[in-house]
DNA sequence: ATATTTCGTGTATTATCAACACTAAGGCTG
DNA sequence: CAGCCTTAGTGTTGATAATACACGAAATAT
């Protein structure tokens, strides 16, 4: 109940059900090669010692997205990531516990840059998508989501370069898409259509690394990417 | 607290949060010219008399994807139709009253088939998305959020077809997706690959209300469209 | 009979996608 | 230092899909 100009007003929302809400993060990386994900050994009841997703409970003075950026950094000790909502997992049973509803977030994070510490800390480990293991609750679905989710914004936006380091090679470019989409490019094509988008920069720096050629560097630009509407990776197996 | 194995174990759930989640309903119809949306004057405070999506707050026993069936059938009369989850909004401060978690969730009926009783007696009525008035909350995000999901799925599957009567005439079809990305289709394109996508069946009946020529009904047929994957509509403005 | 309205249809042009193979660079090895 | 080896870099052609575009047919109303 509540005055409100000498007035007594019933809210409703009294009555309600109030539920637990978490959120699990689908952490996605790239290693030059496969798509990876970032899974934990879980520390606490139920399912102490069994592969998770990392993930936690909603706080009640913050947002979704805030939980998910706190999950994020909790575990990675990264800031400022390109994360999106996937959906939320409501099944009744789905935690053995309680009734807990949860919210999937992917990430998409440079796998260099996160911190090896806190991995080692929270027994945290890298899956390759393909060869992950079997998680707890619906969290193996949650990942298909995610990556069905991945798949439609990559093809459309280009969220690709958050995966990659700040400058990349051509190749690394390609391997990555390769990786989002189990599929493999022609070479030639790849190129011609990455620089039809006229998203990204060609630097005079080579990266020397994997060739003895070397073989240029790339820089994603956002002020050019901003200005056109990135069109579909449309290429063949 | 619970015993196991005769084991104190201790979950962290008695610590957390618990919040109200709620779920509202974005609801498309078509009526010939206009996507429209069904919304009402809401009966309760706060906010009581301004319009609003219809929803309602999860119950303990039900998933999200059955409060959203459940409340989308109180408003409409209505069972089995196409649903999909949008998103959920968790603004800490998104429903004045109390800390609200909301999922939304779109419908796609048709419109003829809902009960006007109901509408009646729930003060509803149909909005073009375009001429809506605002909504309470941040109900006029989640029509945003709910507008593009659909312009995408219906890019890549059959779905507008729940938006139709179970015959319609190749105009009506035209005029819906018409409405639905708020553009305009050649006629000969529109049909040329509509026919390629080999999924709706044309009939012998003709439908005489629109003019003296009369014109052909189609039925969508959901067996062919299974065995083959619906490729987008890319078609000119 | 003729006027009016909506229906129904095909082709030529252009843009995009897919297939395809060789030379260049530079360090390594003998 | 000559030849070797590995990865980088690049263009053209044919196939497919998207777009632009206009007129006769049917049926009723006058």
């Amino acid at each position: 109940m509540e005055q409100i100009n000498g007035h007594e007003i019933t809210y409703q929302y009294e009555t309600e059900d109030k539920v637990l809400l978490a959120v699990d993060c689908i952490i996605f990386g790239f290693d030059q090669e496969d798509l990876k994900i970032l899974l934990i050994k879980r520390g606490f009841e139920p399912e102490m010692g069994k592969w998770s997703l990392v993930g936690g409970f909603l706080k009640k003075e913050e947002t979704l997205e805030a939980a998910a950026t706190r999950i994020l950094n909790l575990y990675t000790g990264l800031d400022n990531i390109y994360m999106e909502q996937v959906d939320t997992f409501s099944e009744v049973d789905r935690d053995p516990v309680e009734r807990t509803i949860s919210t999937a977030y992917y990430a998409l994070i440079d796998i260099k840059e996160h911190s090896k510490n806190l991995i080692q800390q929270f027994s945290a480990n890298w899956f390759s998508v393909s060869k992950a293991p079997h998680l707890i609750f619906d969290h193996d679905k949650m990942i298909q989501h995610a990556l069905r989710r991945l798949r439609n914004r990559a093809a459309t936006e280009p969220i690709g370069f958050d995966l990659l380091p700040e400058k990349f090679t051509m190749r690394q470019l390609q391997k990555l898409y390769e990786a989002i989409w189990d599929t493999k490019f022609d070479k030639r094509n790849f190129v011609n259509k990455i620089n039809s988008l006229n998203i990204i920069d060609k630097l005079d720096e080579k990266d020397m690394t994997t060739s003895r050629k070397g073989s240029y560097l790339y820089q994603f630009n956002a002020e050019k990417s901003k200005t056109q509407d990135i069109r579909p990776f449309g290429l063949k197996i």
